[in-house]
DNA sequence: TCATAAAGTTAGCGTCTCTAACATATGTTA
DNA sequence: TAACATATGTTAGAGACGCTAACTTTATGA
């Protein structure tokens, strides 16, 4: 590494990490590709080399947000007793972890901003975290693999989760939801869910 | 009104419904008041007598959906007999229904764009319907008000039906959903949470 | 009636996305 | 090693957008 090199040795990587950075201090909507140029120190040209587009650069980030995403979930289930309801517990808490400590990226994903675009690399991702909670509901369930009953609760759960991630967003809405033990309502859930 | 006035008549209103229309056609995040204007027939500058910039022009839409929203759920409870599950079955119709048949005011609303807006109407509208919901609630639990018990309750079901809409709007995962009949999913987690 | 306020207009600044044309580094091959 | 091709940067600039300032036209009401 040069002090002062013509070329920037891996400006793509540093690009996603200075969007993920502005996209949670100034929020989705208001991030802007120049900002992040500034920020990595390069022309407001030179993402264009890497990515198509600002959207591809967004969804480029909400990639790498979503591997880390998925490997902090399995992470969590370490030294969960198989077939233990405590393990869907341990998944929905890590989900809304996540949405909480990253909300940018959160609401990248899942509010609307890379609604159409369709990229099967996007859907692909979340088809991985939620294959994820399905291996978890038919162990707790008995059941011998992914039946149409398992889909049915996992999706049930998962819904669940995913609206309470929302909901605790909203300063005003956190209040109401600060009034709960977050541990305690996904045990609640997942009891009432699996019965 | 003369067919070329000088003033428009009634442009705040035309604004919001081009907004509206907007939003729903491009999206929250490609809407711009250029275009509005466009569609409204005035200058760029027009609107800057009515709102203070865009986001408050948003907003101002936002509001409008979410009085119409309201208005439906109400309208769902009539003919459904009082402290019958059903009433909350049907609020959670109707609240699906809007985001479906409306995902662009819906995403504007929690999706995120209006979040660092914190205007206090956006929140009172929240509340009212919020306190719909926990009205009906309590009925079905056959308690004397809104109690702890009757929030804590309302807050899961709301979270579900959230989460649900957010669900449903993504193609690949509405896929999934559409395995599953709407009203029996609600009414079978309405069973579950109130039982 | 006529001053004033309300509600439009045009002109223009600064920012943003993205492209075109050019410059510089890297790597492959004769 | 020389030379060419490719990858990766740059500057310049077009076109859209948000918003403001200054001006014009209509409506209001003392």
């Amino acid at each position: 590494m040069s002090k002062k090199a013509y070329h920037h040795g891996d400006l793509r990587a540093a690009l996603i990490e200075a969007t993920r950075q502005l996209v949670e201090e100034k929020g989705p909507d208001s991030f802007s590709v120049s900002e992040a140029c500034r920020r990595a120190g390069v022309s407001t040209a030179a993402p264009y080399k890497h990515f198509k587009d600002k959207t591809e650069m967004l969804v480029a980030t909400v990639l790498e947000g979503m591997d880390r995403h998925r490997d902090k979930m399995l992470a969590a289930l370490e030294g969960v007793p198989e077939g233990s309801p405590d393990r869907i517990t341990a998944i929905g808490m890590e989900y809304i972890a996540f949405a909480l400590n990253e909300p940018g990226i959160f609401r990248l994903k899942f509010g609307g901003f890379t609604d159409r675009i369709a990229d099967p690399r996007l859907e692909e991702g979340g088809q991985q975290s939620f294959a994820i909670l399905l291996a978890e509901v038919a162990k707790c369930l008995g059941e011998p693999g992914i039946t149409d009953e398992v889909r049915r609760r996992g999706f049930l759960l998962w819904s669940f989760v995913h609206g309470l991630s929302f909901i605790l967003h909203d300063k005003g809405l956190a209040d109401k939801g600060g009034e709960f033990d977050l541990r305690t309502l996904l045990e609640d859930v997942s009891e009432r869910m699996l019965r």
